[in-house]
DNA sequence: TATAAGCGCAACTAATCGGTTTCGCAAGGG
DNA sequence: CCCTTGCGAAACCGATTAGTTGCGCTTATA
């Protein structure tokens, strides 16, 4: 069993749940009436970020409100910083070219 | 069937394979070389990668190089910008319009 | 106190996944 | 010309997935 962020974020489903609680704290039920789906689909994906450690649960009554834990997604960002050099390079080869070009004018 | 750059990236062996062949095109068997997996295997994952647009290939003779698209990483990125404002919440809120705004703008 | 609401958990199902084995085809090399 | 090499495609396998249905526990409410 694979449990990590990126497993979290495959799942189409569950990207919109994580938008969903990035703002604010909701229920099972609140977050399954966004959805298709039923409560209980739900509640098997906030299980799964729960185990990738996505979610901060808070007991209230019979109510349990989960929000996402925010910090955690940047172990997404972190994995992607080492491509960001390379999508920046093409800015700065053009950049050259560029140059090159200007000075070749003057 | 769900074909999508997040799907790309929820597999550790993908993943892997993705770091390989952003710097330098390169072929199945010399990636497969890399891993404790099979040439078939490999080729399994470029052709997954390849649906879900992130791969260029290049064919010489016989042997065909493949090579990451990294344009394409870029919009895991863009999802993740929804999360910036809320993990960067050190500063107060009118910074963080403010830092939204400024960032919209470039 | 009886009933309803909110929830997690377990069992089940069809679909999909990652991997292997096998095959056929095209391109080099002796 | 044959043999090897590099590759994709298909068939198959066990494991995992996302979803459903049904259950039982706890908490609120009439």
């Amino acid at each position: 069993m694979r449990r990590d962020v990126f497993h979290a974020v495959a799942d189409p489903t569950r990207r919109a749940i994580i938008t969903l609680i990035a703002q604010k704290a909701m229920t099972p039920n609140a977050i399954a009436e966004h959805f298709e789906t039923s409560r209980q689909a739900v509640s098997k994906h906030l299980r799964i970020l729960s185990e990738c450690m996505l979610l901060k649960q808070k007991q209230q009554g019979r109510e349990i409100y989960y929000q996402l834990e925010v910090k955690k997604m940047r172990e997404i960002v972190h994995w992607l910083d080492q491509f960001r050099a390379l999508w920046e390079k093409r800015f700065n080869q053009l950049d050259t070219v560029l140059t090159t070009m200007k000075n070749k004018k003057s």
